[in-house]
DNA sequence: TGAAAACGTTGACATTTGTCAATAAAGAAC
DNA sequence: GTTCTTTATTGACAAATGTCAACGTTTTCA
């Protein structure tokens, strides 16, 4: 169960870890459970942990006030799945996290952060991973101010191809930032050009 | 010219620097000059230089195939200035950079920031900055999904209302993805009501 | 200081996208 | 297996935003 955490950390760092540092990173990542549409953060509360997804599906979203839901963030296996602003600042969450498919995680405690930062490898595994969310995070920023509904869809294609497998497309359309409707005739457009 | 620096670097880390950090700072961190409209990277170049904005406004966008600017950050004094994946990844960069009112900058080479990062208190304060660049980041695509022109306008207002004071009504409109004329119109309304 | 450029606003109209409702197919649950 | 829920599509219409052109003002700078 942890291998799959560990050959990730290998993946992304340099320097190997020693037996030591195995154990803790195994002491202090608890493996967990959602089931489809269980909440792991709800909105107005503090987000305690940081998971990450050994088997599953997630997202991370909004509700506005008509109650609709804005989906900030989709994340399938090896990726992780935490609002960051609530986990490190202790703030209030203004997003919800849940399940899409029944979901394995492993999940890692605000508290428990710290100590594993003290492992060079594991810093260093962070490190790349906040660089790469940020370029992440800019690139569908960019998309979003500069591109039409039909072009942003493309580049879903390109980008997370898997993402279409594995989520519907009301969901698709949340995360493009447009309606599932509007998504239904871009797609219909694409066939047929 | 190197306080302002020194100064943000103490207000971003813990531990205080060491005589010797702060002449390394100085050696790797060099001054440079920008003109108004003056590029700091042009679109297809590989990004070179980090930059510390020590007086000045800077902006960031790519430009589409109508020719249309697309403001992808703004950046003001003590922010920094960079496109992070073509300056790690040493990928051509898709926007432009430039100057937006004659600006001071301290620039820091990509072949020196790994020498850099090895001063703990250096490390720090990037770590933060990141985190608080992806934080940011997350913030204005979530709104830029989730809320129509005119509540991006009001947050905007609300989170740096600097930016309407030192950029054009253009450059702010395409700031927020929309049009001059839209974002005139919002303006409008907002004044009305 | 005077011409040129940049800026901001407005109107008319086009385009894109959203809303609402109806329908049908596919999938999940009992 | 059958019922209920979820998903996807489509049409008619509404709302938001974009485009283009014109105009006046402000700013720039030679």
């Amino acid at each position: 169960m942890y291998d799959q955490l560990l050959s990730y950390i290998a993946r992304y760092s340099e320097s190997p870890l020693t037996t030591k540092d195995e154990e803790l990173i195994k002491s202090v990542f608890k493996p967990a459970r959602l089931k489809k549409k269980e909440l792991f953060l709800e909105q107005g509360n503090i987000c305690q942990f940081t998971g990450f997804i050994l088997k599953g599906a997630m997202r991370q979203y909004s509700v506005d006030s008509s109650g609709n839901e804005h989906i900030i963030q989709l994340a399938l296996e090896n990726w992780w799945m935490v609002d960051r602003e609530s986990y490190l600042m202790k703030t209030p969450s203004v997003y919800n996290i849940d399940a899409w498919e029944d979901t394995e995680l492993l999940v890692l405690e605000a508290a428990d952060l710290q100590q594993l930062l003290e492992i060079p490898t594991i810093k260093e595994m962070f490190w790349k991973m906040n660089q790469s969310s940020f370029i992440a995070s800019q690139k569908r920023l960019s998309n979003s101010i500069a591109l039409p509904a039909m072009e942003r869809y493309e580049e879903l294609l390109k980008t997370y191809p898997d993402f279409i497998q594995r989520f519907p497309q009301h969901i698709i359309a949340s995360y493009l930032g447009i309606t599932k409707e509007t998504l239904s005739r871009v797609r219909n457009k694409l066939v047929h050009k």
